[in-house]
Parts: structure tokens; sequence; C-alpha cells
DNA sequence: TAGCTGATGACACCCGCTGACATCGCGGTG
DNA sequence: CACCGCGATGTCAGCGGGTGTCATCAGCTA
């Protein structure tokens, strides 16, 4: 006989979207989300800082990924060629073809709400303090690293959005490639 | 007998910079700012959306600025550079020498509580999202047009924070022009 | 058997924010 | 001069997000 099911945040964080695809993320209150998850309103606060965070898990493990990725980059690479990688190993990682459906969704919520937008770009913004922090552990010095590390954010950004956009005709990593070159052609044509 | 002191909302932005000063931003309440300036809360919330608001004054004006210079640039000129020179203008109208220790003060107060960067953030990302559109409307097609903007952006923040830390020693325009430069060498040598 | 631990509940409370309605100087209008 | 409508503000009640604090109690350990 135990006291409680297990995994109560697993449960919390999918009677959340579940809720949020249902009814809207702001009209949900964490009240519902935790009766649905069949816990109380305080517990909910004891795994999520706040309603948002329920949205942004592993973003500290992307993160870490993201960095170390960039730290062990060949010597030979340059600083945008490092954050690319990164990037594509982290696209092969992270975002396979069977995340894209749940993805897709995630990303309908976020723009659906201003709330989750800030914190979306909080943890993109985050992403690129790390990779500029990566990036002068290389030697590369300011603003040039913050640069580089705000380009390549950027260049995510884009790629992820015609990747959920798509019908997964290209993987993300492709996408990325692309976009990248992009970036070069449009900034290097100046 | 005037029925109320007149400029309210006045009023409240400078008892809110003073006591976020005094207390720190997360520390004060919309009840103090409303009394230190006469008001009642009620009267803070019918000015500003919301208490981060009080801090983000005309940023549509500076917006409708910036996307009205990319769209008056000369049609010869490249994406890249009609977004340099709307941030270059900007920086000459909005920015000047005068208001360097104001801006100062409000880039700590922001950077010291995440909810006033996630705010930051946004409308640093609806500054993007105004760049890409005028490009859009100058011709320049997608992913192309928002990986210019965000990279305008990015230019602008790297920029800014520079001439905040530094003691005026130079204009905002000419720290935008040195980091834009920045920006090609570190992409384009990839 | 006794005690400790860790996850959860229960409760009170603060603060940000909103809707609805009341107040009343002022400026115009007959 | 009397009236009236406007608009800025006040008043009040209430909701939802978020936190501090203590109680509870299954299961493990001694």
């Amino acid at each position: 006989m135990v006291r409680w099911e297990p995994d109560a945040q697993g449960r919390l964080r999918l009677a959340a979207v579940a809720l949020f695809a249902e009814n809207g993320y702001e009209q949900t209150t964490v009240a519902q989300i935790a009766a649905r998850a069949g816990v109380t309103e305080r517990t909910f606060f004891r795994y999520f800082a706040d309603k948002r965070e329920v949205l942004f898990p592993g973003g500290h493990d992307l993160e870490t990924f993201l960095a170390g990725h960039v730290a062990a980059a060949p010597p030979s690479a340059t600083p945008l060629t490092a954050i690319a990688g990164a990037l594509e190993a982290a696209a092969a990682a992270f975002f396979t073809a069977e995340h894209q459906v749940m993805s897709r969704q995630r990303h309908l919520v976020i723009s659906s709400s201003p709330d989750l937008q800030e914190r979306e770009l909080l943890k993109l913004a985050s992403f690129a303090a790390a990779f500029a922090a990566a990036l002068r552990e290389r030697g590369v010095s300011e603003p040039g690293a913050s640069l580089v590390a705000e380009s390549g954010v950027a260049v995510f950004k884009t790629a992820f959005a015609r990747w959920v956009a798509d019908d997964a005709r290209q993987g993300l990593a492709g996408i990325i490639e692309e976009t990248l070159a992009e970036l070069k052609a449009v900034v290097c044509a100046s």
C-alpha cells in the first residue's frame, strides 16, 4: 500500500500540456493542473518554480550539452563552426523526427502567450550566454564571442521554426546547416 | 482648485525608479509606488499594463522609428547596412550622452531581476520582428530577413552593453559601427 | 519497538492584477 | 446661470500565482 502514486512531476507535466491544449495556457489554472494530476497546488510549486516552467523541461541539460560540444570542438574549428556543430549535434540528440509533432504542439502553445514567449526568450538567452562563455574559454575575445553566440541562437530559432512548420521532410540538423549558410550569405554580402 | 495633480503617469514613473533604486525591484510593491506618487494602486494599472512596464517607456516609438528608417534606406543599401543605419540613427536620436547615466541605472535594475530581463528580451524580439517585416517589404526573402534582423538586434544589445559600461568616451553610434564590423569579421571568417 | 526521513497535505498569507461602479472638477451648451 | 456629459481617479471585492510553516505518515533502519 503506497501512500502516493509515483512520479507526481510527470503526472503534473502531462496534465498541464493536456489542459493547455484543451483550454489554452492563460485559461488554465494551476489548481486545475494539480487536481488532474491528483495532487495539491502546493505540490505543483514544489516541482516547478512557476506555472510556465512546466513547459520547459531539461533546459539545463540542453545547455550543458551545447556548451560541452563547443568546448570539445577541434581546435581548427572557427567560432561559428563550433557553434554550428553543437547545434547540429543537439538537433540529432534532442530533436529527432519522432519529437517533431510534440515540439510543434509545444511551439504552438508558447506562441499563444506572451508570458511563455518571454520565458522561451530567457532560455535562449541563457544558451547564448553559455555559448559565449564556452567561446571565451576557447580564446575568442569579446565582443566577438557574444556576437557569434547570439547569431548561432538566431540560426537555431529560425531553423527550429522552419522545422516545426514543415512536415518533417527534412531533419533539423539539415535545416540548421542551410540556415547558417543563408546567414553567412546575407551578412557577408554587405 | 484642481481635483488632481497633473501628470500622474510621470509621477508614477519617477516614484518607481526611485523605489527600485532604493529597495530593489522585487522588494518594491505596486502599492508603495502608487503611495509615493499620491495615487491608488488601481491608477498605476491604468497607465501600465503591469509592474514591469513602468521601466519600458516609449518602446513603440522606438520600434516605429527603427522600422521607418529601414523602409527609408536607399535602394542601394544591403539588408545589413539598412539595419545598421537605423540603429545608428536611433542611437543619435534616443541615446545621446546625456541619457547615458540614466540608461546605465535602468540597465542595472533590469540586470538585477529575471522578470525584467524577460521583458527586455521580449521588447528586443519585437524590434527584430519589425526589422524583419521592413526587410521583407524591401524584397528580402525569408529566412534571410529574420536572420539579419536578429543579427542587427544582437549588435545593438552588445553595443549598448558596452556603451553603458564605458564612461561615455564614445557615442553609441560609433560603438555600433565597430560592433557591426566585428560581427562581419567573425561570421565571414568561417 | 522506536526513531528518522522524505514526499505530500493543510492553511494562512502576500502581491499582482481586473471588473464594476461611484465620485466630482471642468468645460461646453442652452 | 443652470445643466450636463466627459474623463481621470477612487473604492471595493475578488481571482490566481506564489510562499512560509507546520502537520502527517509510509517505509526504512537500528
